[in-house]
DNA sequence: CCTTGAATATCGGTG
DNA sequence: CACCGATGTTCAAGG
């Protein structure tokens, strides 16, 4: 079920959104394409000039302007905003407002050149692999991975300053700190690493806790300042494998 | 100039596309809205299985693939990605290919509902205020916002550890380090300035060194680990102002 | 509800 | 090209 209209005046543009969309806006997925203006209101504030786009408002209430380039829409509204319609000097005006947190984006077209509606189905899942968990989910099932003899007690180990991704203690009884890093590792991953060992040792009265910064690369600044602090760090493969009955399709593609 | 095909077979929607968009397809936006299979391979792996989506492909190469739900899409590949179209078992395939880093995507439409290929017009670049260089441009012409007597010295300071905002003295000549946050300050942005000043004080050898972290909002919790390191915070609003000749456009919105 | 941290983050600026 | 930090980040998970 697709309707269309091509290069309708901003009149009959109105019309058509009237009768296919307003009613059941969350039954239907709107596609404008057109020169607009675009108004921005809420947590920062923004003017967008005159300008052919595509503008989509999701049946979730989100609202994508996008321009020719780029991945990122130049606008949004977040999902469960609510869109109006209008007229106004003979432009058709798009009004959106979302609550908390308040913004508000206001679309001006002086010219629609397409405008599709349709009522999406989809009730499917997206399966991926490849992420810090997986990641961590491997170390647990294979330490050696890290090193001999390193056996893993915790996982999310809540700590004052945030949290461990796994911790445990290595072939002399050592107890050791592992942050994983799912791509690169920053300063900030060494900062975090630092305070975890520190809290550590204090809260345990340890005189040794190792940490390690685990990472499928870590920059030489990064190893730097690691190594002043006495960390340390392993530079690990990614794991990208879909659960198994998922993998003949994958493995075709 | 806009070309649309309504609930084409596969063969045609085909077709169409080699016709309007393969020879120059960084002149065209291509808009397919079809029950499709996604299969993802590159920095991740995925997989979503069949479903009604929206997919763009811009005119630099991204490719976009909405579901009928969410600000983000569900698949994607980035600016610069290289997108062929073929048919396979009676069904259009689109295969989107990016070298650095390596990323694939292939679409399977096993039905397509519109077809749409037009080339947007947009040269216009987005004005927008509220970031954190708003918030330090603001402290630079007025530090009082921060305290009375306080002297800016330095922006963007670089130490060892990464660059710290704002760098000046008090009216007791006493340095102090401004860490600026657009949002909310967090646990990470505490450790961050705690670093810049114990690495400011080792190097000017100086006894006392003031930390101060600004923003919007500064959580109980990380005002506590801020006393605990004797560090301070503001809290300031931000400035969403543009520049002064687009605030007529913005007033009336 | 708030808080936290990951992401195929994306994107721009800088060296 | 690598690196770094901001983002109207968005989003899901956990307390």
């Amino acid at each position: 079920m697709v309707n269309t209209l091509v290069r309708p005046s901003t009149t009959d543009a109105l019309h058509f959104i009237e009768e296919h969309h307003v009613s059941t806006p969350e039954k239907t997925f709107l596609i404008v394409l057109g020169d607009c203006l675009v108004n921005y209101n809420g947590r920062a504030r923004s003017l967008l000039d005159w300008g052919e786009r595509v503008i989509m408002i999701k049946q979730d209430g989100a609202v994508l302007v996008h321009q020719p380039v780029m991945r990122e829409p130049v606008n949004w509204q977040p999902t469960g905003s609510r869109t109006e319609f209008t007229m106004k000097d003979n432009h058709l005006v798009l009004k959106s407002r979302h609550l908390h947190p308040p913004e508000k984006m206001k679309i001006t077209f002086r010219e629609v050149q397409l405008i599709t509606v349709t009522s999406l189905r989809d009730r499917a899942n997206l399966v991926i692999a490849g992420m810090e968990t997986d990641v961590v989910n491997q170390i647990i099932s294979d330490p050696s991975i890290i090193e001999e003899g390193l056996r893993i007690t915790k996982r999310e180990k809540p700590v004052k300053s945030g949290s461990i991704d796994l911790y445990g203690f290595d072939k002399n009884h050592v107890p050791v700190i592992i942050e994983v890093k799912r791509s690169l590792a920053t300063i900030s991953s060494v900062h975090q690493l630092r305070m975890y060992v520190k809290e550590t040792k204090k809260d345990n009265k340890e005189a040794q806790v190792r940490g390690v910064l685990c990472a499928p690369r870590v920059p030489e600044m990064v190893k730097k300042l690691l190594e002043e602090h006495d960390l340390e760090w392993r530079e690990v493969e990614r794991n990208v494998v879909l659960p198994d009955d998922r993998q003949k399709t994958l493995r075709e593609f």
